[in-house]
DNA sequence: GCAAACTATATGAAAATACATATAATCATA
DNA sequence: TATGATTATATGTATTTTCATATAGTTTGC
């Protein structure tokens, strides 16, 4: 109502950083991702249990190693959030069968559910952030991303 | 050389994360940073700081609060970094002359010797990173996060 | 079938981060 | 000008995250 709070906004007005694009796929990311995270939080999940729901709702029983790959985190990491993801009845762990070393993750019914939930409200939300982008740039940025993300790939493959 | 290492792809190739919004967002600013962190770990900073100088570059003698929002970061984790780099003599505090609870940063003059340096490789990476994509997508990627980043602060301004 | 090299996961310990709250300065106002 | 509300920063503490490395299973080459 009152226009008295001093507005910061996202960043410098101008300058180096507000048009520097690590900086706006960063605050992008962090800010697209705000009101989403909040969802999940009310649902007692935090975000690293959610983002290997999510991996996990595409595809069940990925090993640690790939979920680590997936969901953008450390091996070490991940065998902590599935060891309270087990706690939490969300998944079990599994051996693989074939190669004794590998730990396969399924969700638990309760885990099905919640990813399906989660899931379900995840494509919501997108389609609201979607929505506030005008037509224009609604049809560039899945593209424009993908295609930085597949160039970045490339040159990982280079070893 | 060989094929033989086992390709895991970016996210599962179906489903639901590979083309979700947020996914992309934070799994393109991860891979796009990558490089970049690894050069500014090679100077000497971490990530955090090199996000503090890049800001103070912009604007030199910004407050604790300012720089938390700028570099997307809690307040009192920036208090900390902070601490730090006065330690390493990249900047220093200043109480604000009108207002005694502000402090204010400011940039010694080493720290403005490595913001400098930093903020000219991280131009040339983005020029690389950009040169990387169809002229289409270069084209497309600021503005579309742009539009996403604006989107969203009007919604924030809601309250 | 054994040793060496490799791969997958787990774990110990240090460091970074978040969350709640303390401290201190300013502002509004009665 | 005292009081309560507000703002800016700092700090205590618990939790999370990282980093290095341990453990255990597998593969390769002899």
């Amino acid at each position: 109502m009152n226009g008295n709070k001093t507005h910061i906004g996202t960043s410098p007005a101008t300058g180096f950083v507000s048009s520097y694009l690590l900086y706006l796929l960063a605050a992008a990311s962090e800010a697209a991702s705000k009101q989403f995270h909040l969802r999940v939080r009310e649902m007692g999940l935090r975000i690293p249990e959610w983002r290997v729901m999510a991996c996990l709702h595409d595809q069940d029983g990925l090993m640690i190693t790939q979920l680590a790959h997936y969901a953008l985190m450390e091996q070490s990491r991940i065998t902590r959030i599935i060891d309270q993801m087990v706690t939490r009845g969300l998944v079990v762990r599994h051996n693989d069968t074939v190669d004794g070393r590998r730990v396969r993750i399924y969700l638990t019914d309760e885990g099905q559910a919640l990813s399906s939930e989660l899931v379900k409200a995840a494509k919501a939300h997108e389609l609201q952030l979607l929505k506030g982008l005008s037509s224009d740039d609604a049809r560039n940025i899945k593209p424009a991303l993908q295609a930085l993300l597949s160039s970045l790939e490339d040159i990982a493959d280079l070893d």
